[in-house]
DNA sequence: CTTGACTGGTTCGATATCGTACTAAATATA
DNA sequence: TATATTTAGTACGATATCGAACCAGTCAAG
């Protein structure tokens, strides 16, 4: 979304909301790229996952092992931004596996908390374990650390989309 | 994924590789953001689509727009990075609703080529013409340079994961 | 030319995503 | 306390994703 829409294209909106002669396709680009680069991410994390576990499955064992377990199905599906109802999925799938294990909620008849179990930790260790030496395999003669320094431009773009999205779930 | 992995934890594998201090925990933490920001961004598009369109369909119109039409499935599949049974799937609801045409490949009989309508064009474009708008007003007051300036890394990330990618499709 | 390997696209089946509707527990209101 | 509203999680149905197998057209070797 580039050529097509220069300057002399754009509407008045881009001085009333202050962006000067900012092309709205610089950012569209930017997030086409992100979505790519999520795509191939993914899929480089899954070839590594066993079986029948895909990249929502490692992402909650992550996130158990990192923010610490006991939490509940609703707080991680707002952490994670996806709808409750698919994290009912992937929860399922991962207590079949035995990966971790629900428990009701003492302060709360309606809610579970979530707990890791050892092969879950197993699981995860092992596979980041197997993830960072190919990561750095595949980084080598990359300019890591204008890679990390995005990180702050990220996570503030995250916040603002987070805010701003609509309530529901 | 920080705290837990600090340098002291790190393995060997770190100056063998050549990447001194960096800890790897950055660097997930960086994919992780851009996983979420793709799923918010992509439930933003989604929003604005009409009834059964989601962001890979609007994705193609894009494309076909941007590079232009004519091409074939297998080349768009490449494009995105996707499997190509995927990308079959999404060009026959683009299909059925009209919004591109597929004829067969004059330079291939087993092939075919991808042709935006009229429709698909207009579609595109109210898209694009609502969202513009509205992304700018997310982006009130966000530094937009350094969100913009990000997309050289980006792509180059991007094209690392691409070329590391192991055949298949 | 014929045969064998390869390639573009589709079909099919298993699983994932996500919206709607529902149940049960909690909380607010009267 | 009784009832209404809200909230946590689940069931279900429609569609999406993606790998394996398949078919037809192409290309290469002889």
């Amino acid at each position: 979304m580039g050529q097509q829409c220069r300057k002399a294209h754009v509407g008045p909106w881009m001085q009333r909301y202050g962006m000067h002669d900012t092309n709205p396709g610089e950012i569209f680009a930017v997030f086409n790229e992100i979505g790519i680069i999520e795509q191939l991410s993914r899929a480089r994390l899954e070839a590594r996952l066993p079986d029948g576990l895909i990249a929502p499955h490692f992402t909650v064992l992550n996130h158990l092992m990192r923010v610490g377990d006991g939490t509940t199905p609703l707080r991680m599906a707002r952490a994670f931004q996806v709808p409750k109802t698919t994290l009912t999925h992937t929860l399922k799938g991962l207590e079949t596996r035995a990966l971790i294990e629900m428990r009701p909620n003492p302060e709360d008849g309606r809610s579970k908390t979530v707990w890791i179990t050892d092969a879950g930790r197993t699981l995860r260790n092992q596979t980041i374990g197997q993830m960072a030496p190919d990561m750095m395999r595949l980084l080598e003669g990359f300019d890591v650390e204008a890679l990390i320094a995005m990180r702050p431009v990220l996570s503030a773009l995250r916040e603002l989309l987070d805010d701003a999205r609509s309530a529901s779930d």
